[in-house]
DNA sequence: CGCATTTCAGCCGTACTGAAATTA
DNA sequence: CTAATTTCAGTATGGCTGAAATGC
């Protein structure tokens, strides 16, 4: 029985933080069963939405530190999940695709994911969890163009 | 321009985590500039709430390590926030009690939360904000019930 | 020369683990 | 003797910094 100081539980602020932890922290859990960590599933979703991109690219995209995708995308090579390949036209560039392998892995992982939402959501109904979701999309899309 | 992969985008589970990550963030920078962080935030919001408590009993209601408390008290104690007195009736138990002085600090925070609410929550009216608020609030629950 | 891209080595803050010291 | 509470020391992890190597 853990229950939180009722003036913390009334700060919108504290309640996105706390269950954004607690749902990042099972997402976690249920992609170390399948071997990687929430990076890889984003970066592999990335390719999937968008084709073959470059490192610089995907950093970008995903406000991760560049040092941080190569060490990740060592891992998904490794794996198989993903090729790496110089851009002949930049050779500074290295361009990454997605693999058969790790389209399929992918799949997967939304699996994971969706069997998170729904232990998540579980005291919501379906419009109420459509709602949610779009007040969350909208604050997100907020933060995210409010910095750069 | 930082345009989330669509199918990302798609996972409450992913808006949560990111939206609560970014929340957290910007609360820490707050907190950060009157010298203190999120855990001595949730300490001297407890002890506000439910009056003077044993370290252990912290540990409890927040979640947080006992190791932690030990040290977070530290910071809490030096800076004038609390007061720790052994308890005469248990000698193994630190009561922990809010000074004046960490009451004030503490509305001084609550504002700057605020401030952070006000910021991230700007593309929501106030009906929106409630139905975020109440949404959130049932799945915190859900999830904080749901480990114990 | 300046700038962009990738990579590596290391640091820092947070959270967790294990064990000691004290007291019940 | 077992169990509870606090504390300390060490570990692991993720995100970050700074610099090197390569190419524009």
């Amino acid at each position: 029985m853990t229950k939180t100081p009722p003036r913390l539980a009334a700060l919108t602020p504290y309640l996105l933080s706390k269950t954004g932890k607690a749902v990042r922290g099972r997402v976690a859990s249920r992609l170390a069963l399948r071997g990687v960590r929430m990076w890889h599933m984003a970066i592999l979703d990335a390719l999937a939405d968008s084709g073959p991109r470059s490192q610089r690219d995907l950093a970008v995209t995903l406000a991760i530190d560049p040092s941080d995708v190569t060490k990740v995308l060592d891992e998904l090579v490794s794996a198989g999940h993903v090729e790496r390949t110089r851009d002949p036209r930049d050779r500074r560039r290295i361009h990454v695709k997605l693999t058969p392998a790790g389209s399929d892995t992918l799949a997967d992982l939304a699996t994971e994911v969706s069997a998170v939402e729904d232990e998540v959501l579980a005291p919501l109904d379906a419009a109420e969890r459509a709602q949610l979701h779009t007040l969350l999309t909208r604050v997100f899309l907020h933060i995210e163009d409010a910095r750069g």
